[in-house]
DNA sequence: ATAGCCTTGAAT
DNA sequence: ATTCAAGGCTAT
């Protein structure tokens, strides 16, 4: 979807001339990869030069900043100390103009004290990480057709009426049976439209470029300036190495606010581990006739992590907003790669490769499974095995992890929903977020981003698998009954 | 003082 | 050899 090749055309000039074989010449536009000139100066609105002091500003804007820097200039407004800065007004006010750019994140330090001229600063790799970031959320823009910060047009209102749903409804008075999940106890009010917040990272205006970098509180002043003026309160020796200093004592980045939200979706694993395994113990003592051999156990273990899921599901930003139908669509599309991703997760958290890691806290060596379960099953483990692998050496984190949770939750060609308006959205803000995030974290590693969507092409993969599996085993009357798994399977081949 | 253009030079 | 963000120069 996105290649590493996309980022560095950028590097390339816009023109390039070519030569035909009759030996004319003509020019050549690339329009695909208009690059960030083409943006406006967070300070005034005037046309951007370059990366200028820590981010992209105008030629002006750049000047201004470096005089009052370097000669230690001093302002003061005549007004509320709140003039618009415009390209037509910015001379007004030199003071409100230079609290303007401390506000975006221009950098005194980037100012040099010695005045050296030329060469390059440590900035140079944050320009690029930036450059980088702002071309692929570009080319993700144009892959899903329109801009990311359009609020979709059609908004349907809050589905309410449950009446008529079926399953997804039983699920939900079942679970109210249950011991209370943190999750969905409180009642998540996040976001009262059905849209979000305005603050989603996406929908801000784009300038102040570096907004993941930039030191939201200034007037602190606590980084280290390589200028030794008084814009810096750290008078004691300012050493001229102090950009690493600066660069590297800056807070993180701020995490995505739908990757938060995602966050605090996420079920509470013990809570979850007690529930299934109170369910699974009275499974156990009801009937010694009718006792449930391994399998059957994996089974029910299974269905009642798919319950969590769901449940989960439920209260998922977005997923909560659309009509009934919609979420069984989306479910029945996902649901065993959610169980398969969710197992590898566990697997990735408990860390051990030669055992396998359940959800009721019982392990179960790989060893075991090769001797005493067949040959699917194992190939099943096997596979799974092998991505976990994959996605350790990726270093995939929490935060990933439930962006692509939650991007299996909307991994469907979204046309065939009803309000695929809000589906596509959240499919483009998740996946926007996750770029963000792993371009701003994981900055060494460009196409963490990419590699990560490629690995749920695996997820699918052997989800798909163990369906198959499953219905088989199903067919030999192998799988317990009143089971959710089967109600799936049948689902989805009806 | 401003801002457009010029020169410089470490990193690539 | 090229890039491009620093500082410098200068007419307005």
């Amino acid at each position: 979807m996105l290649s590493k090749g996309e980022v560095d055309c950028s590097c390339l000039s816009q023109d390039q001339t070519l030569e035909n074989s009759s030996g004319s010449q003509f020019k050549v536009m690339d329009y695909s990869y208009d690059d960030d000139l083409d943006e406006l100066c967070p300070v005034c609105g005037d046309k951007v030069s370059g990366y200028h002091y820590g981010l992209l500003t105008c030629e002006s804007c750049k000047g201004f900043f470096k005089r009052t820097v370097q000669n230690n200039k001093r302002y003061t407004c005549t007004e509320n100390q709140n003039c618009k800065i415009d390209k037509t007004q910015r001379k007004r006010c030199p003071y409100c103009r230079f609290q303007k750019c401390l506000t975006v994140g221009m950098r005194l330090e980037a100012v040099r004290a010695d005045r050296m001229r030329g060469g390059r600063n440590k900035f140079g790799p944050m320009y690029k990480r930036d450059r980088a970031l702002k071309q692929q959320k570009k080319a993700l823009i144009r892959a899903n057709g329109f801009k990311l910060e359009t609020v979709p047009q059609m908004v349907s209102p809050v589905q309410t009426d449950y009446a008529l749903s079926s399953n997804i409804h039983g699920i939900h008075s079942v679970s109210k049976n249950l011991p209370p999940n943190p999750a969905t106890m409180t009642p998540v009010d996040y976001d009262r439209s059905p849209y979000g917040a305005p603050s989603l990272g996406m929908t801000m205006p784009n300038h102040g470029a570096l907004s993941g970098y930039h030191y939201s509180s200034f007037p602190n002043r606590t980084i280290k300036s390589e200028y030794p003026d008084h814009y810096t309160n750290s008078h004691e020796s300012v050493p001229s190495y102090a950009y690493s200093d600066a660069y590297s004592n800056s807070p993180l980045p701020d995490i995505p606010e739908v990757i938060l939200k995602l966050l605090q979706l996420e079920p509470d694993e013990p809570q979850v581990k007690a529930r299934i395994m109170t369910c699974l113990q009275q499974e156990q003592g009801k009937n010694r006739t009718e006792k449930l051999n391994t399998f059957g156990l994996m089974c029910k273990m299974a269905d009642q992590t798919l319950f969590s899921i769901v449940e989960w599901a439920r209260s998922c930003i977005f997923f909560k907003e659309l009509e009934v139908g919609d979420q069984m669509i989306l479910l029945h599309n996902c649901w065993s790669e959610l169980l398969v991703f969710d197992h590898i997760f566990r697997q990735l958290q408990h860390g051990k490769e030669n055992s396998i890691l359940l959800v009721t806290g019982q392990e179960i060596e790989v060893s075991t499974i090769a001797t005493q379960a067949g040959a699917t099953l194992n190939n099943l483990v096997l596979r799974a095995r092998d991505l976990i692998i994959q996605l350790h050496s990726l270093q995939i984190d929490r935060q990933e992890f439930v962006c692509l949770k939650f991007l299996i939750l909307f991994s469907l060609d979204v046309k065939c929903l009803k309000n695929h308006n809000l589906a596509m959205s959240a499919q483009e803000k998740v996946n926007a977020a996750l770029l963000e995030y792993t371009l701003c974290h994981y900055p060494h590693c460009v196409d963490k981003f990419r590699q990560l969507l490629l690995r749920l092409t695996d997820v699918r993969s052997i989800s798909m698998q163990a369906e198959e599996y499953l219905y088989q085993k199903h067919l030999s009357g192998e799988v317990p009954s009143n089971n959710l798994l089967i109600e799936m399977l049948h689902a989805k081949r009806a």
